[in-house]
DNA sequence: TTGAAAGCGCTACCAC
DNA sequence: GTGGTAGCGCTTTCAA
């Protein structure tokens, strides 16, 4: 029974109005407004009139149950407004908006539970596939919804255990901080802080790039690590911490931009110049990093293409499943005055 | 042993799957699994349990197409990589979320008739609602695609046309930049230069809040307003543009932290000090601003509550839709070494 | 209290 | 070529 009303306002325009309108069958409509193949002209023609004059645009709830695809994709990060992470999310989206994909963005502002649900939540909705930058590694709940989906996953600058089943896009934080580390030894300088995230890919790689380094130059290493969350407090807790010990480094590596404010913050406040009685790198750029008094010598990388390399290996995946090499993206030292000669 | 193997036992894990091993009808697994009451403790054991053994979860496509509602929000901007946009979907993302809501982030980069598009296929996907920060206030494509929905619409620090039935959120612009410019005004500055985006709401609003505040002190209006996009090359020519000038002003405002930069940029490369030989003051703050040397004198507010408060304005009329007064945000001015007395 | 059945709006198969 | 029609997986009457 056709509960139709007639006339305006009746019910909202689906496939069936138009068929109606257009006098022709809905598969028909359907045919012609999925641009398959087999339908005459004149018949096109009515349809296009007649969707044209209704508005009609398909319900894409109804074909995506249909097509058991959805053409969206779930972004998992702990904090949209890290600069990094919009960046990253920026690059993805616009690869894959230009697929005809649409962007499911999730915040789990970092706490490990709501990453599960939120991967949980994703999945329900029919996600075709899933961007990761989880905040931990480890986290079991979060290992579980994974590995309870047959979805494509991209996981970025972290590594999941091999069951989960996922493709990697990583950076190769080991040569920038290298370089970095290296540039620091040259000038002299011996032993070295370094203040990075806990338990996370980029802050291992951090720290052997570290050692390598030392030990590339014949150098017995003489690291000094502060493990820890990545925040403007933590900068500035991190920074305390090195410069109160009797014997504090003369020079400090930040793994995140995150603590770069709290670390200078802490420099200002005890009247240390920069470059001259303490050096410091920091892993990430800030818009005003190369502009601060002295420019802070940075770790560079493309965050942007880190997104987008994500992405393409997503769609890779969702034309065609296939075991895949990790690709890894270039990070770069760029020297600047905040790193000088220890005195 | 809840897992299933790919493959194994035929179909996907559906309703009809749980109905079937607890030997009960599709209904009541919907009824029990939704909450609903009128079910007998021992039906919702049996249900509960095949639904635990199976690892079902509902289908959320199949769910909204039936209720008619998706539970989801569209949120259009122009460039998520600006950490102010950043901050509001990040504020927006947790409120939504909190609530149930996921949130579907479209990127148009500041093309508006991609802002267009983003709309119309967030449209199709059924959104219950959306959160707009267009590029622009006047596209026909866009305000076309809008007039096509009766989705509430909660459009931020934007003005649309009536007929597109929109709620508001605006920052109270004029109150820091008018005591900005007060402050420029009392420090001797009598000719004060204005960068800002052209054809939205933040920007009229800055012009009207340096004109208010000139004719508060009784004093002539002496603006010199250049408009264009947001970004740091823009905020080289702007700055560019304004001393190139034989009467240059002697204070600039910068209506974007996006300009802040480039305007940095020239500054330097003409070696002038800031605060001394020219005054300048940036609406919205950066990471650095506060330490930059000078540091940057600022009209801040807070963009996470922007984007939180949009949300909770959405949630309310997805609730009950009725007619609502705009919210409007504070802004405020803080001085900083960046402003000083003119020459 | 429970279950059968009618769709939600669409696609795709199959017959004409 | 074209148009019925059978579902996609679920919710929600309605009847038992």
């Amino acid at each position: 029974m056709s509960r139709r009303l007639p006339g305006a306002g009746g019910g909202r325009t689906g496939i069936r109005q138009v068929a109606d309108l257009a006098g022709v069958g809905i598969a028909s409509v359907s045919r012609v407004l999925s641009g398959q193949p087999g339908a005459s002209p004149q018949l096109t023609e009515r349809v296009l009139a007649a969707a044209r004059q209704l508005g009609y645009a398909p319900n894409a709830l109804a074909q995506n149950l249909r097509r058991r695809t959805t053409r969206s994709i779930g972004f998992v990060g702990s904090d949209i407004r890290n600069p990094l992470l919009s960046s990253i999310v920026g690059g993805a989206e616009a690869v894959l908006s230009a697929a005809g994909y649409s962007v499911l963005l999730t915040n789990s502002g970092g706490v490990p539970d709501l990453d599960a649900r939120r991967i949980e939540v994703l999945l329900q909705r029919q996600v075709d596939g899933l961007i990761l930058l989880p905040a931990s590694e480890g986290d079991p709940a979060t290992l579980a919804a994974l590995r309870g989906t047959d979805v494509p996953i991209v996981v970025i600058d972290r590594i999941l255990p091999v069951d989960v089943n996922a493709c990697y896009v990583f950076s190769d934080h080991r040569a920038g901080v290298g370089d970095a580390t290296r540039h620091l030894l040259l000038q002299g300088h011996r032993r070295i802080g370094l203040a990075v995230a806990e338990g996370v890919r980029p802050s291992r790689e951090r720290i052997l790039a570290v050692e390598d380094a030392y030990r590339g130059l014949d150098l017995v290493a003489d690291i000094l690590v502060e493990l820890g969350a990545l925040s403007t407090e933590r900068g500035e807790n991190a920074m305390e911490a090195f410069l109160d010990r009797a014997d504090p480094p003369s020079a400090i590596i930040l793994g995140g931009n995150q603590l770069l404010e709290g670390a200078l913050n802490v420099v200002r406040r005890r009247g240390l110049r920069l470059g001259k009685d303490i050096s410091l790198v920091c892993c990430d750029d800030l818009p005003l990093s190369r502009l601060y008094d002295p420019p802070i010598a940075t770790v560079m990388r493309d965050t942007s293409l880190l997104g987008q390399r994500a992405a393409e290996m997503l769609l890779e995946q969702l034309a065609h499943p296939h075991p895949i090499e990790p690709i890894v993206l270039p990070t770069w030292f760029i020297v600047r005055a905040s790193c000088g000669k220890p005195t």
